[in-house]
DNA sequence: GTTGTAGATGACTGTTTAGTCAAGTTCGAG
DNA sequence: CTCGAACTTGACTAAACAGTCATCTACAAC
């Protein structure tokens, strides 16, 4: 085992367990022996278990940022982005299936979502991805408005209907480990914004 | 204390402190301490932690569900008893803000989301009460396509995007301590369904 | 007033938890 | 070869965990 591949595998084993369970009923000891790290290890390159998670959380989202940020290029006319942004979710979430053997939604929401209450690091760590993702919508909707492809009004507000639509969606087909919600988005995505449907192409 | 009160404490103690935080965070001590009542009377009224989590779901959606079938009185208008559902859910979720200090969302759905994967009586009910408030959705969807009064198509499927908005809404409401969204959601969970606006009095 | 029963009590068990630590190993730089 | 730093190890602690149990109390039925 080359150096530091052990920290390497806590990490995604922190990711797999959480994600597919949840972040309460993960303890240390079932991250090591996935990880097959002995606990001593796990001291070494961490100094607790919300700082392993943190970690874990901010490795997750750097998996996904360049996608996103490739979703959401400034070059892509911005009804463009979303309605690619839709159709990746599903397809992302099929992989997720094939890959876990389940749908699991959102990483970082579902910790998110447990966490609230009491504001740790890794709670705090959860709400800052979850804004950073909302942001990519604000972002191509205020797009949206400026070019005109979509009525003016309160970005902002727009952007959190939709973020809640896509949030409840995930996390609907995680509950019944069902992608057929999820499939539909492209399509009933837009009814959030008050379109009757998706954009048509401009060639 | 009178007969049964500890029991009824016991369960009032585990709804208040696993709504307010998360059903892994909650140990059985900490609903003992809260309830006034010892180890020992915890085990008498109940077989094990699960067993009490189970009943405090059943006596909260006990609770709710008067006032979701009032709301869904077939004797109203179905688009009505929509229309009344969202505007009861900020007013709701008001209330309990000022009772528990914060929005909490939807007990029985933190519940679900945290526990889904393994398949425990917890994960199972809360599942049934998911199910159970989908339906009232359902049911009005598809007593307004018979009067007419919204556009043909699958109910479920309609019921299915209408409730993951709204259980997304509350799950964001929530997670940032946040009325607005539930505010205007009278107003925009109609755009879930292809509608312009809530409809119109027919007085 | 004896007895049955529902409830209350606190001390108990065994396990799991997060986290510690001293003593090891590995390995590259000087 | 030597040294130090990065890393590994397994045994350790103290607290928290779910759940058990014999014993006590209150009270209602007879």
């Amino acid at each position: 085992m080359s150096r530091g591949d052990a920290r390497d595998r806590l990490v995604q084993a922190a990711i797999d367990l959480i994600w597919t369970s949840s972040y309460g009923a993960v303890s240390v000891d079932a991250i090591c022996e996935r990880a097959q790290v002995r606990k001593g290890s796990f001291y070494h390159f961490f100094a607790s278990k919300d700082d392993l998670v943190v970690t874990a959380l901010d490795t997750h989202w750097g998996t996904r940022r360049p996608v996103l940020d490739e979703i959401f290029s400034a070059s892509r006319p911005p009804l463009q982005r979303l309605q690619r942004y839709f159709a990746h979710i599903s397809e992302r979430q099929g992989e997720v299936r094939e890959q876990y053997g389940r749908v699991l939604g959102c990483f970082h929401h579902a910790v998110g979502s447990e966490c609230v209450q009491k504001p740790t690091a890794v709670a705090a760590k959860a709400q800052e991805l979850s804004l950073a993702l909302r942001r990519y919508l604000e972002t191509a909707l205020r797009d949206a408005q400026g070019e005109g492809a979509l009525p003016p009004g309160d970005p902002v507000a727009a952007a959190k209907s939709l973020f809640a639509f896509v949030t409840g969606a995930l996390t609907q087909a995680r509950v019944h480990d069902d992608l057929e919600l999820l499939r539909q988005l492209p399509q009933t995505a837009w009814l959030a914004l008050g379109m009757a449907g998706p954009p048509q192409r401009s060639t």
